[in-house]
DNA sequence: GTTAGCACTCGAATACCTAGAGTGCTAACA
DNA sequence: TGTTAGCACTCTAGGTATTCGAGTGCTAAC
């Protein structure tokens, strides 16, 4: 499908149009915001071909058009021009996320809340990918009898920590023995590569009973793997309501409910990005009924990915109707991730 | 205000009529459902008398009557008679409750969500104000040069830990050396006993420059007081979506902006719970106009406190459309709250 | 104090109409 | 061959009129 210069100019008038208005886009109306050298009439006829090829659609008989789901994808695919953010823009941006110096998942969020903020649509991050970072430390204290905390710092700046049971009548001092012999062979190691097995062999030299270790061991390597889970954070489901897209109450009970599921949504962001390892800077975009993720086929998700050094990445992204501004949006998200990572790159050196 | 034996009658009949079919309730429907022996036209005397009590309203002139916020509350002060929940209830209940076994956050969210899920309404828990808890633990670990994570451990069980900032060239054992000064003389303390000044005379042995130490104080100041902070969590705003209530797309929207503000909503729980320490079995009842929270009039605010110990509380409830099932609703929120306690004790003794 | 009867009210539902925006098609034009 | 004016046609949104029925308050009789 390769469309004429004309009838790019159209879909592309009609997408702009139809953004910002909301209301079906018809000939006159195209003629009277645009500086078209054509008549009306021969607008009609560019935008039944457009039809045709499934670019546009019409709600009813006697409407306008609007843009498709293959629309949108042709416009964001090329002929949608990228967007500069002004100066108060990026100033804005900046203000508050280098305004966040703690630590590093409060840096992702303040992030995401930023999108949020300046889009008005939905915001999200994916927290990183660990398996790649390596372990630093790995203390563990004895809270009372039968109760330990671990402890875990990565190589990517990120603590976590875990309440695990342990068997009643170890004390304090044994604890820390298997802590430091638990750390000592396991530090250095990236968490891909520690397993129930490693686990099990850093403790070995302790004079333990058997029945006690395995607990431990795997009270241990639980904690340590949970370092490694999976989460997403989603800010501003509320603000949705706001857009006319969703002023149907069916509508907005459908995607609120959609996005509810975290799980669901981080599980589909997940597979948008299945090489995060090699992550670049490109975008991924899924507009409407491209979403294979029930209830959300009036939306578009644009993710991308921020980094933490060389190995570690996660995602970052919008979910916002899809009659949008991509290259507003994009815009936004490609300055957030750069100040992300610049501050992410300060926070870990 | 003493209502007679029939007023009280009919308003009981009129309430429970309309939460259960959100219609306007006529003086027939009144005699169809609820086996009067009087005629509707004495009835539409008394909704007449109950009406200029400021009992019951009329939408418009030609409804029926639906109860007044004043209505509400007379009904829950004198009318209602409590539910006892069927064995299947409590059997859900335990079940989810009991299962829900690590620590002790894990446990109040369980029963949080218990509830909202129950009941089809927002359910919410504010944190166990943890002032009159005492320092059990304090470990400060070094993790890179320049930051350490501060790790405290509470009497109620309550673990906490937040990553500080330390003066760059404090080496590994100086931190502990501070951690164990730290630690000695502030175990046992309430959180609500230390202040600025305890925690500075609890380092002052060690030897380090004041400018130095005035950081450090300051850092692990805030890392304990910070263990006492107040948060609030909320569950179930989608759901409300599915009543009737808020069917309107205006309401639900005003509903869920004034939901999201998290922090005041924690503010006014708060607020009606003011000596929480000396906290019984009560609960807080406030209905429509009597919440004094922005945007969250056709509700009902139902809480109660939880008990971790004799001297610690947090609370537990329900916001549901004012038009809600008062005797389920508390019957379900005091049979949570008693499993909640139960499985607390267990976690903590 | 209770009740039957009745005129009255008002919202919800339905049908109907109109205005207007937009379309597709045809025929003429460059 | 591409462009355009003209026109009949379509369909929605919005307004008006009408009806239906549930419910009320009031009166007068029991």
């Amino acid at each position: 499908m390769s469309l004429d210069s004309r009838k790019k100019q159209v879909l592309d008038a009609i997408v702009d149009d139809y953004v910002s208005t909301y209301e079906p886009v018809g000939s006159k109306a195209l003629i009277e915001r645009h500086n078209f050298t054509v008549s009306s009439a021969t607008l009609r006829n560019e935008m039944a071909e457009l039809e045709k090829m499934g670019l546009i659609e019409k709600p009813h008989t006697s409407a306008g058009r609007i843009p498709s789901d293959k629309g949108y994808r042709e416009y964001v695919n090329s002929l949608m021009s990228y967007d500069n953010l002004t100066r108060e823009e990026r100033d804005d941006i900046s203000r508050r996320i280098d305004g966040s110096v703690n630590d590093i998942t409060d840096l992702i969020r303040t992030a995401t809340d930023t999108l949020s903020e300046r889009t008005g649509f939905v915001s999200l991050y994916m927290s990183p990918r660990l398996h790649k970072s390596f372990l630093k430390q790995l203390k563990m204290l004895m809270i009372e009898p039968g109760k330990a905390l671990v402890v875990i710092v990565l190589s990517a700046g990120v603590v976590k920590d875990k309440v695990v049971r342990i068997p009643n009548f170890l004390t304090g001092e044994q604890i820390m023995k298997i802590s430091d012999s638990v750390e000592q062979s396991l530090t250095g190691k990236p968490l891909d590569e520690i397993t129930l097995v490693t686990v099990a062999s850093s403790m070995k030299d302790t004079d333990l009973p058997d029945a006690m270790m395995n607990q431990i061991i795997y009270e241990a390597y639980t904690a340590i793997k949970q370092a490694d889970s999976l989460n997403i954070y989603l800010e501003g489901e509320n603000k949705m309501l706001q857009l006319p897209d969703f002023g149907e109450l069916a509508k907005a009970r459908n995607l609120l409910d959609s996005l509810s599921n975290d799980g669901m949504v981080a599980g589909y962001v997940n597979e948008l990005h299945p090489e995060i390892e090699k992550a670049d800077d490109s975008f991924m975009i899924r507009i409407g009924q491209e979403i294979t993720l029930d209830g959300l086929q009036d939306c578009s998700f644009i993710t991308t990915t921020y980094k933490i050094g060389d190995d570690i990445s996660g995602n970052i992204g919008v979910i916002g109707p899809k009659r949008m501004e991509y290259s507003k949006v994009i815009s936004q998200i490609n300055f957030v991730r750069k100040k992300l990572n610049d501050n992410i790159k300060k926070l870990t050196e």
